[in-house]
DNA sequence: CCGAATATAGACAGATCTGTCTGTTTTTAA
DNA sequence: TTAAAAACAGACAGATCTGTCTATATTCGG
């Protein structure tokens, strides 16, 4: 008996691997962007993340509080990126360094839009708590382009936010439809608009 | 037995409701814009359309070319709208009117967003039937883009033309979270782009 | 060392999904 | 009038979905 313990001594310094709910939840992530929230189904996850279906109702509750947490984490995840992104970037010019962002992440070879985009996509219910996580995420970064373009000095900085929020938008989906070569359009415009 | 074929004759004021297919296509055309194609079932469709499953069967073949039929009714409604929009206004002033169709659209009471972006995002594979058909639309909606600002004498109309194509999905996009309020700032960033 | 918490494994229920197939009825056209 | 074509009605198969539940194994703190 005592080799049991040794060996789970062994087996654990201190994590090998995540523990289950960091496992669901990467595993969730990955599947739900890049295949859709309603495509894949709970059981796809169980498999590829190797837990207990248990473990998933107990850590998440049920499966739209489970993509609810997805979209969560690319939230949180893309407010780190984007304040580090522009971080060493004058105020004065961070809303159009935040364009490059848009352009390095519309490059990667994974990029396939927005997820909060796909989830008010493919869940019609406004009130579904995944959205709910993606509308105060429109409204934190609505509230940046304000600061950034007010940062900017130009004439009406709110107007001005409200047009770099489209132009996000719409640099996110036409990449996806047409490449990265939409969101390099859409800095550019962007310049436009703040270089004056 | 005449009985029946005089009810029958009465019945029959050439088609007091459109045909079974019609009646397919509008009623999956109303659910799947409404509540997304793969939240909604062909048993649904059927049962609204008050049609036969062999029916469904026999005219589209199968889900993903009805999802398809779809799409393609979206595309052709939303070409011939577009042509009769401009067709009153100057070859050098109709990509800004685009814009104003646009605007017109997002105010709608049951706009919902775009089926086509919709379609990517809820069908990952981009083989599928549907998502050709999207394809196809987004590069008819380029080449008006090129025609309208080659009209229009802007200095480079290639590169007009992809800056528009981002101006529409961001304007579209924006206004199916935020409003139609941002497909106003698209048209006017819009005039910022064409008129000078 | 032991009990509580956590995780695994998987059966199970009940619903829903797409697609096929078999009949019956209605419509249409010759 | 009659035969073919089209539509209806719905059972059925087989897969898949979410969520619950029981039973067993592992981990870990006291």
């Amino acid at each position: 008996m005592p080799a049991k313990k040794t060996s789970a001594k062994i087996k654990s310094p201190p994590a090998l691997q995540p523990g289950v709910r960091e496992r669901l939840l990467n595993t969730a992530d990955r599947l739900f962007y890049t295949e859709g929230v309603r495509a894949v189904g709970i059981d796809r996850v169980l498999a590829e993340a190797g837990a207990a279906k248990a473990s998933l109702y107990l850590h998440f509750g049920c499966k739209d509080d489970l993509v609810a947490a997805h979209i969560e984490r690319r939230v949180t995840s893309a407010r780190a990126e984007i304040e580090a992104y522009v971080i060493d970037t004058p105020p004065a010019e961070r809303a159009l360094r935040f364009f490059d962002w848009v352009v390095d992440m519309t490059k990667s070879p994974d990029f396939r839009g927005c997820p909060l985009q796909h989830v008010v996509a493919e869940l019609s219910d406004p009130e579904h708590p995944a959205r709910l996580v993606a509308a105060k995420q429109r409204e934190w970064l609505h509230g940046k382009f304000v600061e950034w373009t007010r940062a900017a000095g130009v004439a009406n900085p709110a107007a001005t936010a409200g047009a770099l929020v489209v132009l996000f938008d719409g640099a996110v989906v036409a990449s996806e439809h047409d490449g990265p070569r939409r969101a390099c359009d859409a800095r550019w415009m962007a310049g436009q608009l703040l270089l004056r």
